[in-house]
RNA sequence: GGCCCUAUCGUCUAGAGGCCUAGGACGCCGGGUUCUCAACCCGGUAACACGGGUUCGAAUCCCGUUGGGGCUACCA
């Protein structure tokens, strides 16, 4: 029986190269009868969040993908959400510690960091040096008695080499030498992503690890684990990372990344589905381009995909949502829609604010226009105004995009305070840099409360108006990025 | 810097030594249809990164160069 899995982790939005990996690999658990599970691998307890975790399972759902065992639906193998099995992986790392294949390191992060340094001079590959392996069995029982912290590492061997073997690429060698003794068990007790994958693979019997390529050089640690417990490693299939325009690996800072950016931007899931399928299983013509999951799942081929990273082609998922619109009848139509647009309770909410606005009910819908729309058209003249400047104007649209993306809330309050902060920080008056906001998110100087529209926007949608507003006046340079970031 | 992956039109790709004067789709351009615009139909533009091999024959195999990407965390 085939057993493969989604593993995300619950550290942001929901992103589209989630989906990519979580369709290859329901696709190909269908194909040949098996299970997909979805696991949630939350060990990082500083960046996960519920709320994340959440929107990641309802956009999976949204695309039309689900899973046979998982956090909410339970399973064999339960519970699926690694926070949750602590004891698990603190029992394997004893025994890796027992058996000598894994060792206590106390070392600070001032020592790693200044080894790492030196490699890089020496032009040698980074890797710990080994300085605690040297400490013996008594002496390292003893401080960590003493309640010094220290983190569990796998202890890799110093020569030889190990042969990865991959499902489209065949095997790939890799020396001993240049590979990290990895941390295993973090110094809060909680696992490494290392760690906890290999355990929950074996244990959650997954037959083939379908993954992003991002993971190939750890692949090496992860069959060397596989090799101390005397498991059998999974079959290994390494996706090619999405991109941007310009071929580095897709980003939110370049482009939409989320799938909730895409829902509120008015695309169907098959539309979606589609595109993302399209990049997994190749068409020879164009009579075989529209598909749907299940032939998705006929169709993928692991042994023959492109290993070139796909640009993720906008147009190309804009000319098929075209295609899924039209398809439908127009009470389905007006169905989608309705299920697109904002609720009773929102549209109350945006007629009030309006009202004081209007003198004629002709004027509701042009002023109310821009909360149904995708982006806006911005131009240099109209963001610009004799208090702000274009060098300040960008700086603000950064630092509002960079504060508003943290922290799991995006209401009035988490909105104003945010952007009040970025006017203290740029020492201007909130009141001369508000009409740049206005503009960036609705279009116009005159509109509805900003904090408000902001509010019923979503954030996906306020990010791409800002990051659009942005791009109008020239965009951030890396230099720049860095130097805003660190103030 | 080190290690690894990768390379066909602008983009997604077909191509597994002769079927390739390299096929399709999106985009773009032109035409048709039409009360506008779309949609639709027809046509066009456009690619095997480079250099060496192997072979009777290479987009396809090998080596090198170059380009792109990833990893290089007590993040996943």
């Amino acid at each position: 029986m085939i057993r493969t899995r989604i593993a995300p982790s619950p550290t942001g939005d929901p992103h589209v190269g989630t989906a990519y990996v979580a369709l290859a690999n329901y696709a190909f658990a269908k194909r040949q009868g098996g299970k997909f599970v979805l696991r949630i691998e939350d060990t990082d307890q500083a960046r996960s969040t519920p709320e994340s975790e959440a929107a990641i399972l309802r956009s999976l759902r949204w695309l039309g993908i689900s899973w046979d065992e998982g956090p909410d639906v339970g399973g064999p193998h339960a519970p699926y959400r690694q926070s949750q099995r602590s004891a698990l992986y603190e029992k394997y790392a004893r025994e890796l510690l027992e058996k000598g294949d894994a060792f206590r390191c106390f070392c600070s992060a001032a020592r790693l960091e200044e080894m790492r340094e030196t490699q890089r001079l020496l032009k040698q590959p980074s890797r710990y040096d080994g300085h605690c392996l040297k400490l013996s069995a008594d002496e390292s029982e003893r401080r960590a008695n003493a309640g010094e912290p220290f983190v569990i590492r796998l202890k890799v061997p110093d020569r030889g080499s190990i042969t990865v073997d991959d499902m489209r690429r065949g095997p790939t060698v890799f020396e001993w030498n240049a590979v990290d003794m990895q941390v295993l068990m973090k110094s809060d007790g909680l696992p490494t992503y290392h760690l906890a994958n290999v355990v929950d693979d074996h244990l959650m019997e997954i037959t083939h690890v379908i993954r992003g390529e991002e993971w190939i050089s750890s692949a090496p640690k992860h069959l060397l684990l596989y090799q101390y417990f005397g498991w059998k490693p999974p079959v290994l299939m390494h996706l090619p990372l999405l991109r941007n325009p310009d071929r580095s690996k897709l980003s939110k800072r370049k482009n939409p990344t989320s799938i909730l950016f895409y829902e509120r931007m008015g695309y169907l899931p098959e539309a979606l589905l589609n595109f993302l399928g399209l990049l997994l299983a190749p068409v020879e013509s164009e009579h075989e381009e529209l598909f749907g999951l299940d032939d998705l799942s006929r169709r993928l081929d692991f042994g023959t995909i492109s290993l070139g990273g796909p640009v993720f082609d906008v147009a190309k998922l804009d000319w098929l949502n075209g295609h899924y619109i039209r398809k439908k009848s127009p009470a389905e139509l007006e169905e989608a829609f309705g299920e697109w647009t904002y609720d009773r309770a929102a549209l109350h909410e945006i007629v009030a604010l309006a009202q004081q606005r209007i003198e004629r009910l002709s004027d509701l819908a042009p002023l109310c226009a821009f909360l149904f729309a995708g982006r806006v058209a911005v131009s240099r003249e109209t963001l610009l105004s004799a208090k702000i400047d274009a060098e300040t104007a960008r700086k603000a649209l950064a630092l509002a995009m960079w504060r508003l993306d943290d922290g799991p809330l995006f209401d009035k309050a988490t909105i104003e305070g945010e952007l009040r902060a970025v006017a203290d920080e740029l020492g201007v008056k909130f009141r001369d840099l508000s009409r740049l906001y206005y503009v960036a998110i609705s279009g116009s100087a005159a509109s509805l409360p900003l904090f408000d529209s902001m509010v019923l926007l979503g954030r996906d949608l306020c990010r791409e108006r800002l990051r659009t507003a942005l791009a109008e006046l020239g965009g951030v340079s890396a230099a720049e990025q860095k130097a805003w970031r660190a103030a």
